[in-house]
DNA sequence: GTGGTCTAGACCACA
DNA sequence: GTGGTCTAGACCACT
């Protein structure tokens, strides 16, 4: 894109690259939220951090602007995020709680623990075992379609 | 008459068990048509294999009957199940191959890449490298309860 | 935005007419699914195209909605039809192949001739030969109601 | 079979063959009052008629004797079939009227005209138009499998 | 406003 | 005893 913004140096942008899976099941305003939610737990993106606009979002993703606008909104009422009108979406200060009264990196560790439980609980039920899943993950090579 | 019906011996029932996670976001009738369709694509479940009866299965998972009859429904429309009213609900004939065209190997290996891609691809998101996924499994251990 | 999304004069709406027959025998929910598929099989609906609402047709049928939505369910499991949450239920792309790998007129076709084959061995049934029928259709004058 | 009963010459028997469609959605127990009543109404079978046993019906058909005798026992109970113990199952004599206040001729009529509404309505369904009937029909070769 | 999920309960069809 | 159909109504998710 041509157009730029002036801004602080300081604010970084688009540290957060988004893909969606729309024939996953998962709602996409849900979706996005997720990998907003993951991409501060995760400490890619910080307080302070600006967020794509709407509507450019909704441009990289060809989704209706309001479907992005819902999952900013959401993340906003949690306080998550903070809308300042005329320069934009960022990262809230209080951002790395998530919304749960714990520290950063005790949130980081649980939806990584929770991730990883479903993981094993589904491998389970296909007849994996616990024990196979580390050389299966070696083995794994990305690229090939994966989603449904 | 004399003649009593012999089953074969190999007809089995109930090589399932349910477990439903509600705060899983994911709707249960769909937590059951997934468990099902694992079950089978594991090999746990054969073709001829009675589940669970609705009511039964209801009491135990403590839904109400119809959202089971709506899953087992549902995998009846795409062929996986079959039902004979007033004797059960059995798995299909044709069940392995689960709609796809394919061997029924062939299909339980396609649901594993596709369940190991969404894991790493959700790991990579919060910021865990492929590499340390090996270790953080062997050093996972279940028990927190997620599921009812 | 000054932007209007501006749908193409093709999307049509309701260029179906559902009617029920009650002493059918046939679940209602069956009737729908059928007036669906054979609107689609003849043309009349196209991919594309948009259903009655949910609420509609239900109030049209003096149906449940419950009803409306299992039929809408099944065809949407079998691919017949989409739905966008919010916006409605539509004819998929890939609708007149019906499930079936042919095309879309050996698609109908098929349907004719079973309809067809049903028509001819009931009316044997029933002692009228085949040589009797093309009169038999002549003479006959619709009217008696039979449907809602 | 082997097995003769002897009676009087004027009892006719098995003047009417059974076809089910297992896959027609009908269940047995109706398919099979259906075509004693079609028998009856075209005359196929007349009061006094004895029809095959239940138990040798199940046998040609590959069902549950059960399912014969709930058909045998629906068409008892609207006076259609008599059964005298011991000697087999008969046509009544009042059986042509098939429960309908109404000459057995007028029955077979309405039967008739029901079969023929149903058959004109589902044509147009699928947009064939009454007018092609006839020469669809003229050109119909049954013996190609015409059902679901 | 759309459709989706779930519950509760009635009544029917089938073996 | 099985599963099937339908109703009524609550509450949620999405645009």
């Amino acid at each position: 894109m041509n157009s730029t913004i002036l801004e602080p140096e300081s604010s970084r942008l688009e540290r957060i690259r988004f893909s969606l899976n729309p024939a996953n099941g998962a709602p996409i305003y849900r979706q996005i939220i997720q990998q907003v939610e993951y991409a501060i737990l995760s400490g890619r993106m910080r307080p302070g951090d600006r967020l794509p606009t709407i509507r450019a979002l909704a441009v990289e993703l060809k989704t209706n602007p309001n479907t992005i606008a819902r999952a900013y909104g959401e993340l906003e009422i949690r306080g998550i995020l903070t809308t300042q009108v005329g320069s934009g979406t960022f990262v809230s200060d209080k951002a790395p709680l998530l919304g749960a009264a714990i520290s950063a990196e005790e949130g980081l560790n649980r939806k990584i623990r929770e991730v990883l439980g479903r993981f094993v609980q589904d491998m389970r039920d296909l007849g994996v075992d616990k024990a196979e899943l580390p050389n299966l993950i070696r083995n794994y090579k990305e690229g090939e379609s994966h989603d449904v």
